[in-house]
RNA sequence: GGAGAGGUUCCCGAGUUGGCCAAAGGGGACAGACUGUAAAUCUGUUGGCGAUGCCUUCGGAGGUUCGAAUCCUCCCCUCUCCA
């Protein structure tokens, strides 16, 4: 028992930022193991956004870890609080998604998370099926429960309100429903990011007004994303998403900054603290190359998606295009007719997609970014001699040129 | 309901005695040099168009004018104070 318990409170603590509160944990843990009934975890997704990415994965590895202890993990999909949208400042009240689209959702969800979670011991759940129901004066009783002043205590909030920016009401009440989720599912854990501390603090406030045993709320760090300053979302395009292709898996990992690989590492890979600390100094006093170390990190995460042959393959690539400047097997083809001597460049980018717009196309030209067959492109008419010629814009635009 | 402030290009933010404004500056992004597709640094680009010009942009719709982001009218939205 002592030893089954020691072992669930590490496990638990790996990489979580706090656990409120350790002692409702260690009661909680003890009572599971002496009854044999099993804590039922929550955590909360956004139906809209069914693109998981590895941010996201910081978070499932934690519900992993629960499952590995014998605890019921709970995905509960936020179909009814997506209609508000979490407060962010730029939120809106989003339009309601069709019973089919969040089925959808639904399932495209299960391919990702059941990438790494047990199918057999996650169980589904959306809030709309208790939400769509309730009424309103339940409703208000809901939110009697609660107090603007507490409410601007919220980072989020609190800004916003000093910063003079608007906040709608509707706001207010997706915590609320949040924390109402929680009463509904009876939940003893709920897991997330340190960003939705306030909301999950709020879920144990709701359940002692309805009764219930206040949830223990474990929050989890925030990966940075690919810049390595804001958090990782696909809205600012600095994810790597869990079903991209090895190779741009591969890619994204090996572009991230010295600094930021560390912080990886720390939250994604399976290798223990020490080892990571051993890297590090390697690092620091010149053993090891800080490319290589990369190079594990990538080849260790693509592996945990797609397996070590492809990981293998993904590197080969890599390692080929960028150290080698080799081009790449699967590029995208553009096909001339065999009358046409000379192309407009421009055009021809455009219409492959490799750029914007022809404005776009003429400027990189003229920067030198343009080449074909290893060759710059000096004017934005050329002539295409070979059967088949590779055009590469930039570093990894590649476009083949062939003749019909 | 009353009074005031404000809505500018991807973002922040100049510009409101009408032309010199496709619109300063910063951020981000992209590209080039250097490299390890790292960081840092330096340089350039950053509405569209087969293009020394033309077209579309400054909350929306009209109007004044040879000419409007800049002036007028109405409308929409945000914030502050008062009630």
């Amino acid at each position: 028992m002592e030893q089954d318990l020691k072992r669930a409170m590490e496990l638990i603590h790996r990489g979580a930022v706090e656990v409120l509160d350790e002692n409702e944990l260690e009661g909680k843990l003890k009572r599971a193991i002496k009854t044999g009934i099993p804590l039922r975890i929550k955590a909360g997704f956004d139906p809209t956004a069914p693109d998981l990415h590895l941010g996201h994965t910081v978070l499932i590895q934690k519900m992993k870890h629960f499952q590995d202890l014998g605890h019921h993990v709970m995905f509960l999909i936020g179909d009814f609080t997506g209609l508000i949208g979490d407060p962010s400042g730029k939120s809106e009240t989003r339009p309601p998604l069709t019973p089919q689209q969040v089925q959808e959702n639904a399932g495209t969800y299960k391919e990702q998370i059941f990438k790494i979670l047990d199918p057999e011991k996650t169980e589904v759940v959306f809030n709309s099926v208790w939400m769509q129901e309730i009424k309103s004066i339940d409703m208000i009783r809901l939110c009697a429960k609660h107090t603007v002043a507490r409410m601007l205590e919220r980072d989020d909030f609190k800004k916003r309100f000093q910063a003079q920016k608007p906040i709608g009401i509707h706001e207010f009440i997706y915590p609320l429903i949040q924390g109402y989720d929680s009463v509904a599912i009876k939940a003893d854990i709920e897991l997330g990011g340190t960003d939705q501390t306030f909301n999950l603090l709020i879920g144990r406030q709701i359940q002692k007004e309805y009764g219930q045993e206040p949830q223990v709320v474990i929050t989890m760090p925030l990966l940075e994303g690919l810049d390595g300053v804001q958090k990782m979302s696909k809205s600012l395009g600095n994810y790597i998403g869990i079903t991209e292709s090895p190779q741009d898996m591969f890619g994204k990992l090996m572009s991230v900054s010295d600094d930021l690989m560390f912080r990886y590492f720390e939250l994604l890979s399976s290798l223990d603290l020490n080892e990571i600390k051993g890297l590090k100094d390697g690092i620091a006093d010149g053993r090891l190359h800080p490319k290589d170390v990369k190079t594990r990190l990538a080849q260790e995460l693509v592996e945990r998606f797609y397996g070590d042959r492809a990981a293998g393959a993904a590197k080969a690539d890599f390692e080929a295009q960028f150290s080698r400047g080799e081009v790449p097997d699967d590029i995208p083809e553009f096909k001339l007719s065999p009358d046409e001597k000379t192309i407009y460049l421009p055009r021809v980018l455009k219409e492959a997609g490799l750029v914007a717009s022809t404005s776009e196309a003429r400027r990189l030209i003229k920067q030198g970014a343009v080449s074909i067959d290893g060759n710059k492109v000096q004017s934005e008419e050329i002539e295409v001699q070979a059967p088949r010629a590779v055009l590469k814009v930039g570093k990894r635009r590649f476009l083949r040129i062939m003749r019909r």
